[in-house]
DNA sequence: TTAATATATGAATATATGTTCATATATTAA
DNA sequence: TTAATATATGAACATATATTCATATATTAA
């Protein structure tokens, strides 16, 4: 039961829920969920903790950036519950669907900078 | 996603967790889950209170009883997360496993007494 | 009608959680 | 090596949530 309440509870927030969904599109680093959610860091990094904790991301490091991402078995555990959330045309989804603007945004943009860490 | 939010947190609550799996195999009165829970009556009280906000579970009067279930959608919905929930034999589904068993002494207990209302 | 039973609910309290601020750490650029 | 950048994290604070206690309401039994 603790791993299923883990499991809710990581995804009982607002902003981690926002979170997930932009990790379900793509692989993202701290300063781009940032940029997205328009968020501070520190409140991004303690959230990112939760969902790690929660083993519903994982973090590797790239260059001077980490980068998040949500492991495969996960992704496909999530798909479902997920594509229901962006598929209902309701005001619920809007908040989401804006985040999706955004992320092309911060993509076009670059806000990851072009330099890459020899590592 | 207000409607996510409001499913995930009322299921992250262990109270309110096992009240679920509870009712997901019968319906119950307040008195059952007293007895079954171990817990008080304010306190399962509060806790349907909040499920039932999540429209998670529905109500009925019965004689004196106020019997919870859950509605047929969410059920169906539900079962196969909870199904999984169950299946793993490890520490985690214990005091759910050991809820069962406090469900079958209750009715073989007849906690609820047998006077049932001409209502 | 009165007492007993079953449940709901408001208020008080304790605890958990989310956010912010300040600061530490690790990497890369200069 | 030093400065800049990217991120993590501890502490303080504000807010949300769970639980308990006291009490109200509705139904049935006597």
């Amino acid at each position: 039961m603790k791993e299923f309440l883990k499991l809710f509870k990581a995804l009982s927030d607002s902003t981690r829920l926002r979170i997930m969904m932009l990790l379900m599109q793509r692989e993202l680093c701290v300063c781009e969920l940032m940029f997205i959610l328009k968020m501070e860091q520190s409140r991004i990094s303690h959230q990112l903790r939760i969902l790690r904790d929660a083993d519903l991301v994982e973090d590797k490091r790239q260059g001077r950036w980490i980068v998040y991402g949500i492991p495969k078995d996960v992704r496909k555990n999530l798909a479902p519950l997920f594509k229901q959330l962006i598929k209902k045309k309701r005001a619920d989804s809007k908040v989401i669907l804006q985040d999706f603007k955004a992320l092309r945004i911060c993509l076009l943009e670059n806000v990851r900078k072009r330099r890459r860490s020899i590592i």
